[in-house]
DNA sequence: AATGAATGAGCCTTCATTCAT
DNA sequence: TATGAATGAAGGCTCATTCAT
């Protein structure tokens, strides 16, 4: 799916990135405090650093701060999983790795995980598949992973199986930012990794 | 956690509540669509079927209408599980069925659900503690049921482990209709509550 | 000038005479405390005892409300004068006793004073008239004592000068309440009638 | 006592001056035809020539338009009285001259007077001290005024008859305003302060 | 006569967006 | 490019008034 281009009238793109950058970073912590429909496109530029008249020539809508958040984070968290997961290894271990590193991410990323979370849903009809796409890469790519451990004999399950564990292990990452009010009372992220990674695990594990 | 009262300036209690009935109907099929957000108090009284006038003899202000919607998806989960659910059982039989039972909710629920998840943030400060003890409270229910596995040995599991997986239950419940858009894809909901019933038990199961 | 009718749909007099007692009570004490446009019908209906249904059954408008209390405060400082004056005597001493008489009286009705000095201006067109030309007629009052005075020997005035005294003594009258924050702090009733008829009348009586 | 601030978005403050300029010319025809509680922020808008928005560049209620009116009028009376008044010379001469000059003024701002007087009121718990002590003030100079004549044994005043007078005068000013009904068909402006200057001195001249 | 639920015009205020400088 | 003053549509909420019971 292509990217979804969010227009700008300043021409420099060194420019666009570097101001860009400053918005997202604003406006997450205001979205994260307030929603996105509490936060005003004047309090983005403030938090931003500039203008009101400067933030709309890097964006066209209110809306398309928030697309960007969205963008960007999935990004982030695509780019830290890519660095350090092995989709094609097919081991019980790579599985293991890869939802520590997931959580882990997660973690780091609570605040964005959260706001992405409650807020995407405010994206237009127009921006939401594209977004939506991205979660089921991440779907996706747990799933590549637990197919390898399928071939090589490592996990038994049947396909609609594996794609069930995928979508779990990506909501159960969720789960840790959006239930943090909860389950971070309960645990701290290592146990909880521990334990999720046990009971998804447990029986389906070929002995 | 004692009800919040959400002031109404009519008398007449037979009135409050099948005037409250039809706001809180016409608000979540709004809310479902365009978010409460973006829903206009004017839009509330419409799909209610009286004006504006009316519509704040009934409430005080627009976030009063959340309120109630979420508490009332909330007291309606509950209704039906408590008729059908028996938490002191103790046997793997009983919690399947728990978990079927609450997974045909969602599923008969799932714009409410939707709703509540997606819209639950925006209420104040002061009501949010309110609903989220209702999360809370439905965890405990299988939190209860668990528990009476282990007791009577059907399940072999830790407190901790317990704790988790009766979050792991509500919120693959909700999963169903947050995710709908990937997961009523691949499945009907009787397959989704066999494969996460099988999911969530293997292994864990004494055999 | 005759009297406005204040339309009410209710026959019987008596009822209407104290419920029209009732609601101007009420109203009174929520005027002087938040003003006649901050007050709400409501309130008026609720501080009379009645429901606001009932309130309507006996004035046709809110603005109905202020003309009452208007003209009943009016009436009350004019019957109590009446009483207590003499405007046919034409000695200083009847003229010393009407001062006094008069600033007694705005002092024991100070919040029915301050009421009608800063609302009457909400009447409408229609009645404002009407509350003019009473106080025309307490001005007239003064007017005709120190005319008798005049014609008496005892005091030198010109008509005008005459004019001007009688308006001075009912406005320095109605200073004690409307600047009361001022004065009341400074005197008390008794030092300012006695100040105010000195003053007022220092030089104008023929020694 | 300081002056209270009127928060403004705008940053410019030439252009803030130049804008409530605007807004308060509008504001006091307005105020002065139908009221502070009868006339809209939409109104007053239109009558300053810019629309709703703009106005609310430059004040955060409704109630700052009112403040701002009763501020500037006070402050514009101060400043056309400070140019000539003396209040140290302690004649005769100079007090009338002062009598004058304050009338003067009145008769002027008739329309200004006229707003301050029946809407101030209106103004909230917080701005009302302030515009009473510029009532006070004001007393307080005419009080110097005839301080200086007692001193220099032009009059002949205790220092409650001292206090009472300024504030007689004070008053019988603006009555030319507040009761221009009755008063204006009587007199000129001349006549007016010809006569009231004779009555307040009367019988208190030192001879 | 009394009640109070229903109505909707209209108010104050906010805020996304534009555009002249 | 950057700024920020100007705009006005639109939203939440109030309250005088009506009318069926």
């Amino acid at each position: 799916m292509k990217k979804r281009e969010v227009h700008a009238s300043v021409k420099d793109e060194r420019l666009i990135e570097k101001r860009r950058e400053q918005m997202i970073k604003g406006a997450v912590t205001l979205f994260k405090e307030k929603g996105f429909h509490r936060t005003t496109t004047r309090e983005i530029a403030r938090a931003a650093g500039f203008s009101i008249g400067t933030l709309y020539e890097y964006i066209r809508q209110k809306e398309d701060v928030l697309y960007l958040v969205c963008d960007t984070i999935y990004d982030q968290v695509h780019i830290r999983l890519e660095q350090d997961i092995d989709t094609k290894q097919g081991t019980i271990e790579s599985l293991k790795l890869a939802i520590h590193h997931y959580f882990k991410v997660v973690d780091d990323m609570q605040d964005e995980v959260l706001v992405m979370y409650q807020e995407a849903k405010s994206l237009s009809k127009d921006a939401l598949p594209y977004v939506l796409n991205k979660e089921n890469e991440m779907a996706a790519m747990f799933k590549k992973i637990i197919d390898s451990c399928v071939t090589k004999g490592e996990l038994k399950l049947s396909e609609q199986e594996a794609e069930l564990i995928s979508h779990n292990i990506i909501v159960q990452g969720q789960m840790w930012a959006f239930r943090r009010w909860a389950l971070q009372k309960l645990y701290t992220i290592d146990q909880y990794i521990e334990l999720q990674t046990k009971v998804i695990l447990q029986g389906v594990v070929e002995k």
